[in-house]
DNA sequence: GATCGTGTATTCGATTTAGGATATTCTGCC
DNA sequence: GGCAGAATATCCTAAATCGAATACACGATC
């Protein structure tokens, strides 16, 4: 075995810190933390203890011992085995070549955006791009941090590539926002019409009848 | 009611799907998939009658009729409550106005990319562009397509905003390459050492050691 | 007219997951 | 030395999720 289940990426963050030293599940958590790793992989104390087991059961990590201080609940302490090496490294070359479709909420909002009235989207853009030069200007402050404190640039990468992205997303919002400003937007016209008189949930429809089409999708 | 589980996209499109006319799932199923939806909202025949269910629950849709034709299982025809028409452009307006931190893999994958030796990190990195020049060129085609077809810019949002993520994912991939490639990136020489003897997982923790910082982070 | 595949419509069961509950110890402060 | 609150460490439970399975209808093929 050892297949499927490559869906959570805290398993992955686990195999590779148990690839450093055998540790337990909290130990695990505390120095993903400690990293700033939390802000890469969603870390949920409560996912946590599933994911090792569900590890322990795929052969990737195997307990090793459990001890107990004073009265505090048991530790128990896991390591990662031969075939969970294989795994990481596996996993972690698959991720890097492959990229996977993924559902960010935003997009999925792009598609339904005709539900809203047209000011009230426009509202809505216009403090999104607000909130987007926030989260900016707090990557680029953590990345000079990162830098004046001698860390070299390969241990920032994540903040690089989120920067980068976020970036990217704030261009396409702010032309999004001067196209409907400038009715430069083709379409606009026919939305603001839907949306004047009393709602009447049938021109909603229009926003999906023209969302036909987009091309067949016969890969994966 | 009606608060927290803001959780599921796909009872977003539910809603919206039910503001345009009642249906049953299956039949939400369809129009979703008939309008390309599928691709911007992650489509789940099985999720989908629990969403349902759990809608109702919240009072954001009612069940309206039960019909069987000839020996077909019941169909289950549901339409939007007028607590979920409000849902509906309070939930969309939230995700429009305010960015949600979220962890494409990719992310993860970078965060743990010392793992992996460098030069295997490089090839797959290499794999990555050319699958992302795919993406792109697939995505620039289908946009093409609907152009030529007549569909307004308006509904082909979702495709542009994908089209600009995966351009600004390719271009970071491309430097990040090429840097690696000139030596430029600052930390791959140690980086190199690390994975020359024979694996000392010790020595993988320095990819760690290093990640400290990143500045707190007390916000939300 | 038997068989094969495809489309319709839903249900099921096994995992996964989030998030809070629990139980203990440590730390600082008066 | 007693108390509040943070930190340590795990477990539990309800819900969400996914992939399969079911069950029927319809059309094409041999």
């Amino acid at each position: 075995m050892g297949r499927q289940p490559r869906s959570n990426p805290l398993a992955l963050a686990v195999l590779v810190c148990l690839y450093e030293r055998p540790m337990h599940p909290y130990d695990v958590a505390q120095t993903l933390r400690s990293r700033a790793k939390h802000e890469s992989v969603k870390l949920n104390y409560g996912s946590l203890y599933a994911v090792v087991e569900s590890l322990e059961k795929r052969g990737l990590v195997a307990a090793r011992e459990t001890v107990r201080e004073g009265r505090r609940p048991e530790r128990t302490v896991y390591e990662i085995t031969d075939l969970g090496r294989r795994e990481t490294l596996e996993w972690m070359t698959d991720i890097v070549a492959s990229p996977v479709k993924e559902y960010p909420q935003f997009l999925a909002a792009l598609t339904f955006i005709g539900a809203l009235p047209p000011d009230d989207a426009l509202a809505a853009l216009r403090q999104r791009v607000v909130a987007l030069e926030m989260n900016l200007a707090k990557l680029r402050g953590q990345r000079r941090l990162a830098a004046d404190a001698g860390l070299p640039r390969l241990f920032a990468l994540e903040g690089e590539y989120e920067e980068a992205m976020v970036a990217a997303e704030l261009d396409f919002v702010q032309r999004l926002v001067k196209d409907m400003e400038t009715g430069a937007l083709e379409g606009i016209d026919m939305w603001r019409m839907f949306h004047t008189e009393a709602f009447d949930p049938d021109e909603v429809a229009l926003n999906f009848t023209f969302g036909v089409l987009r091309g067949e999708e016969p890969e994966d």
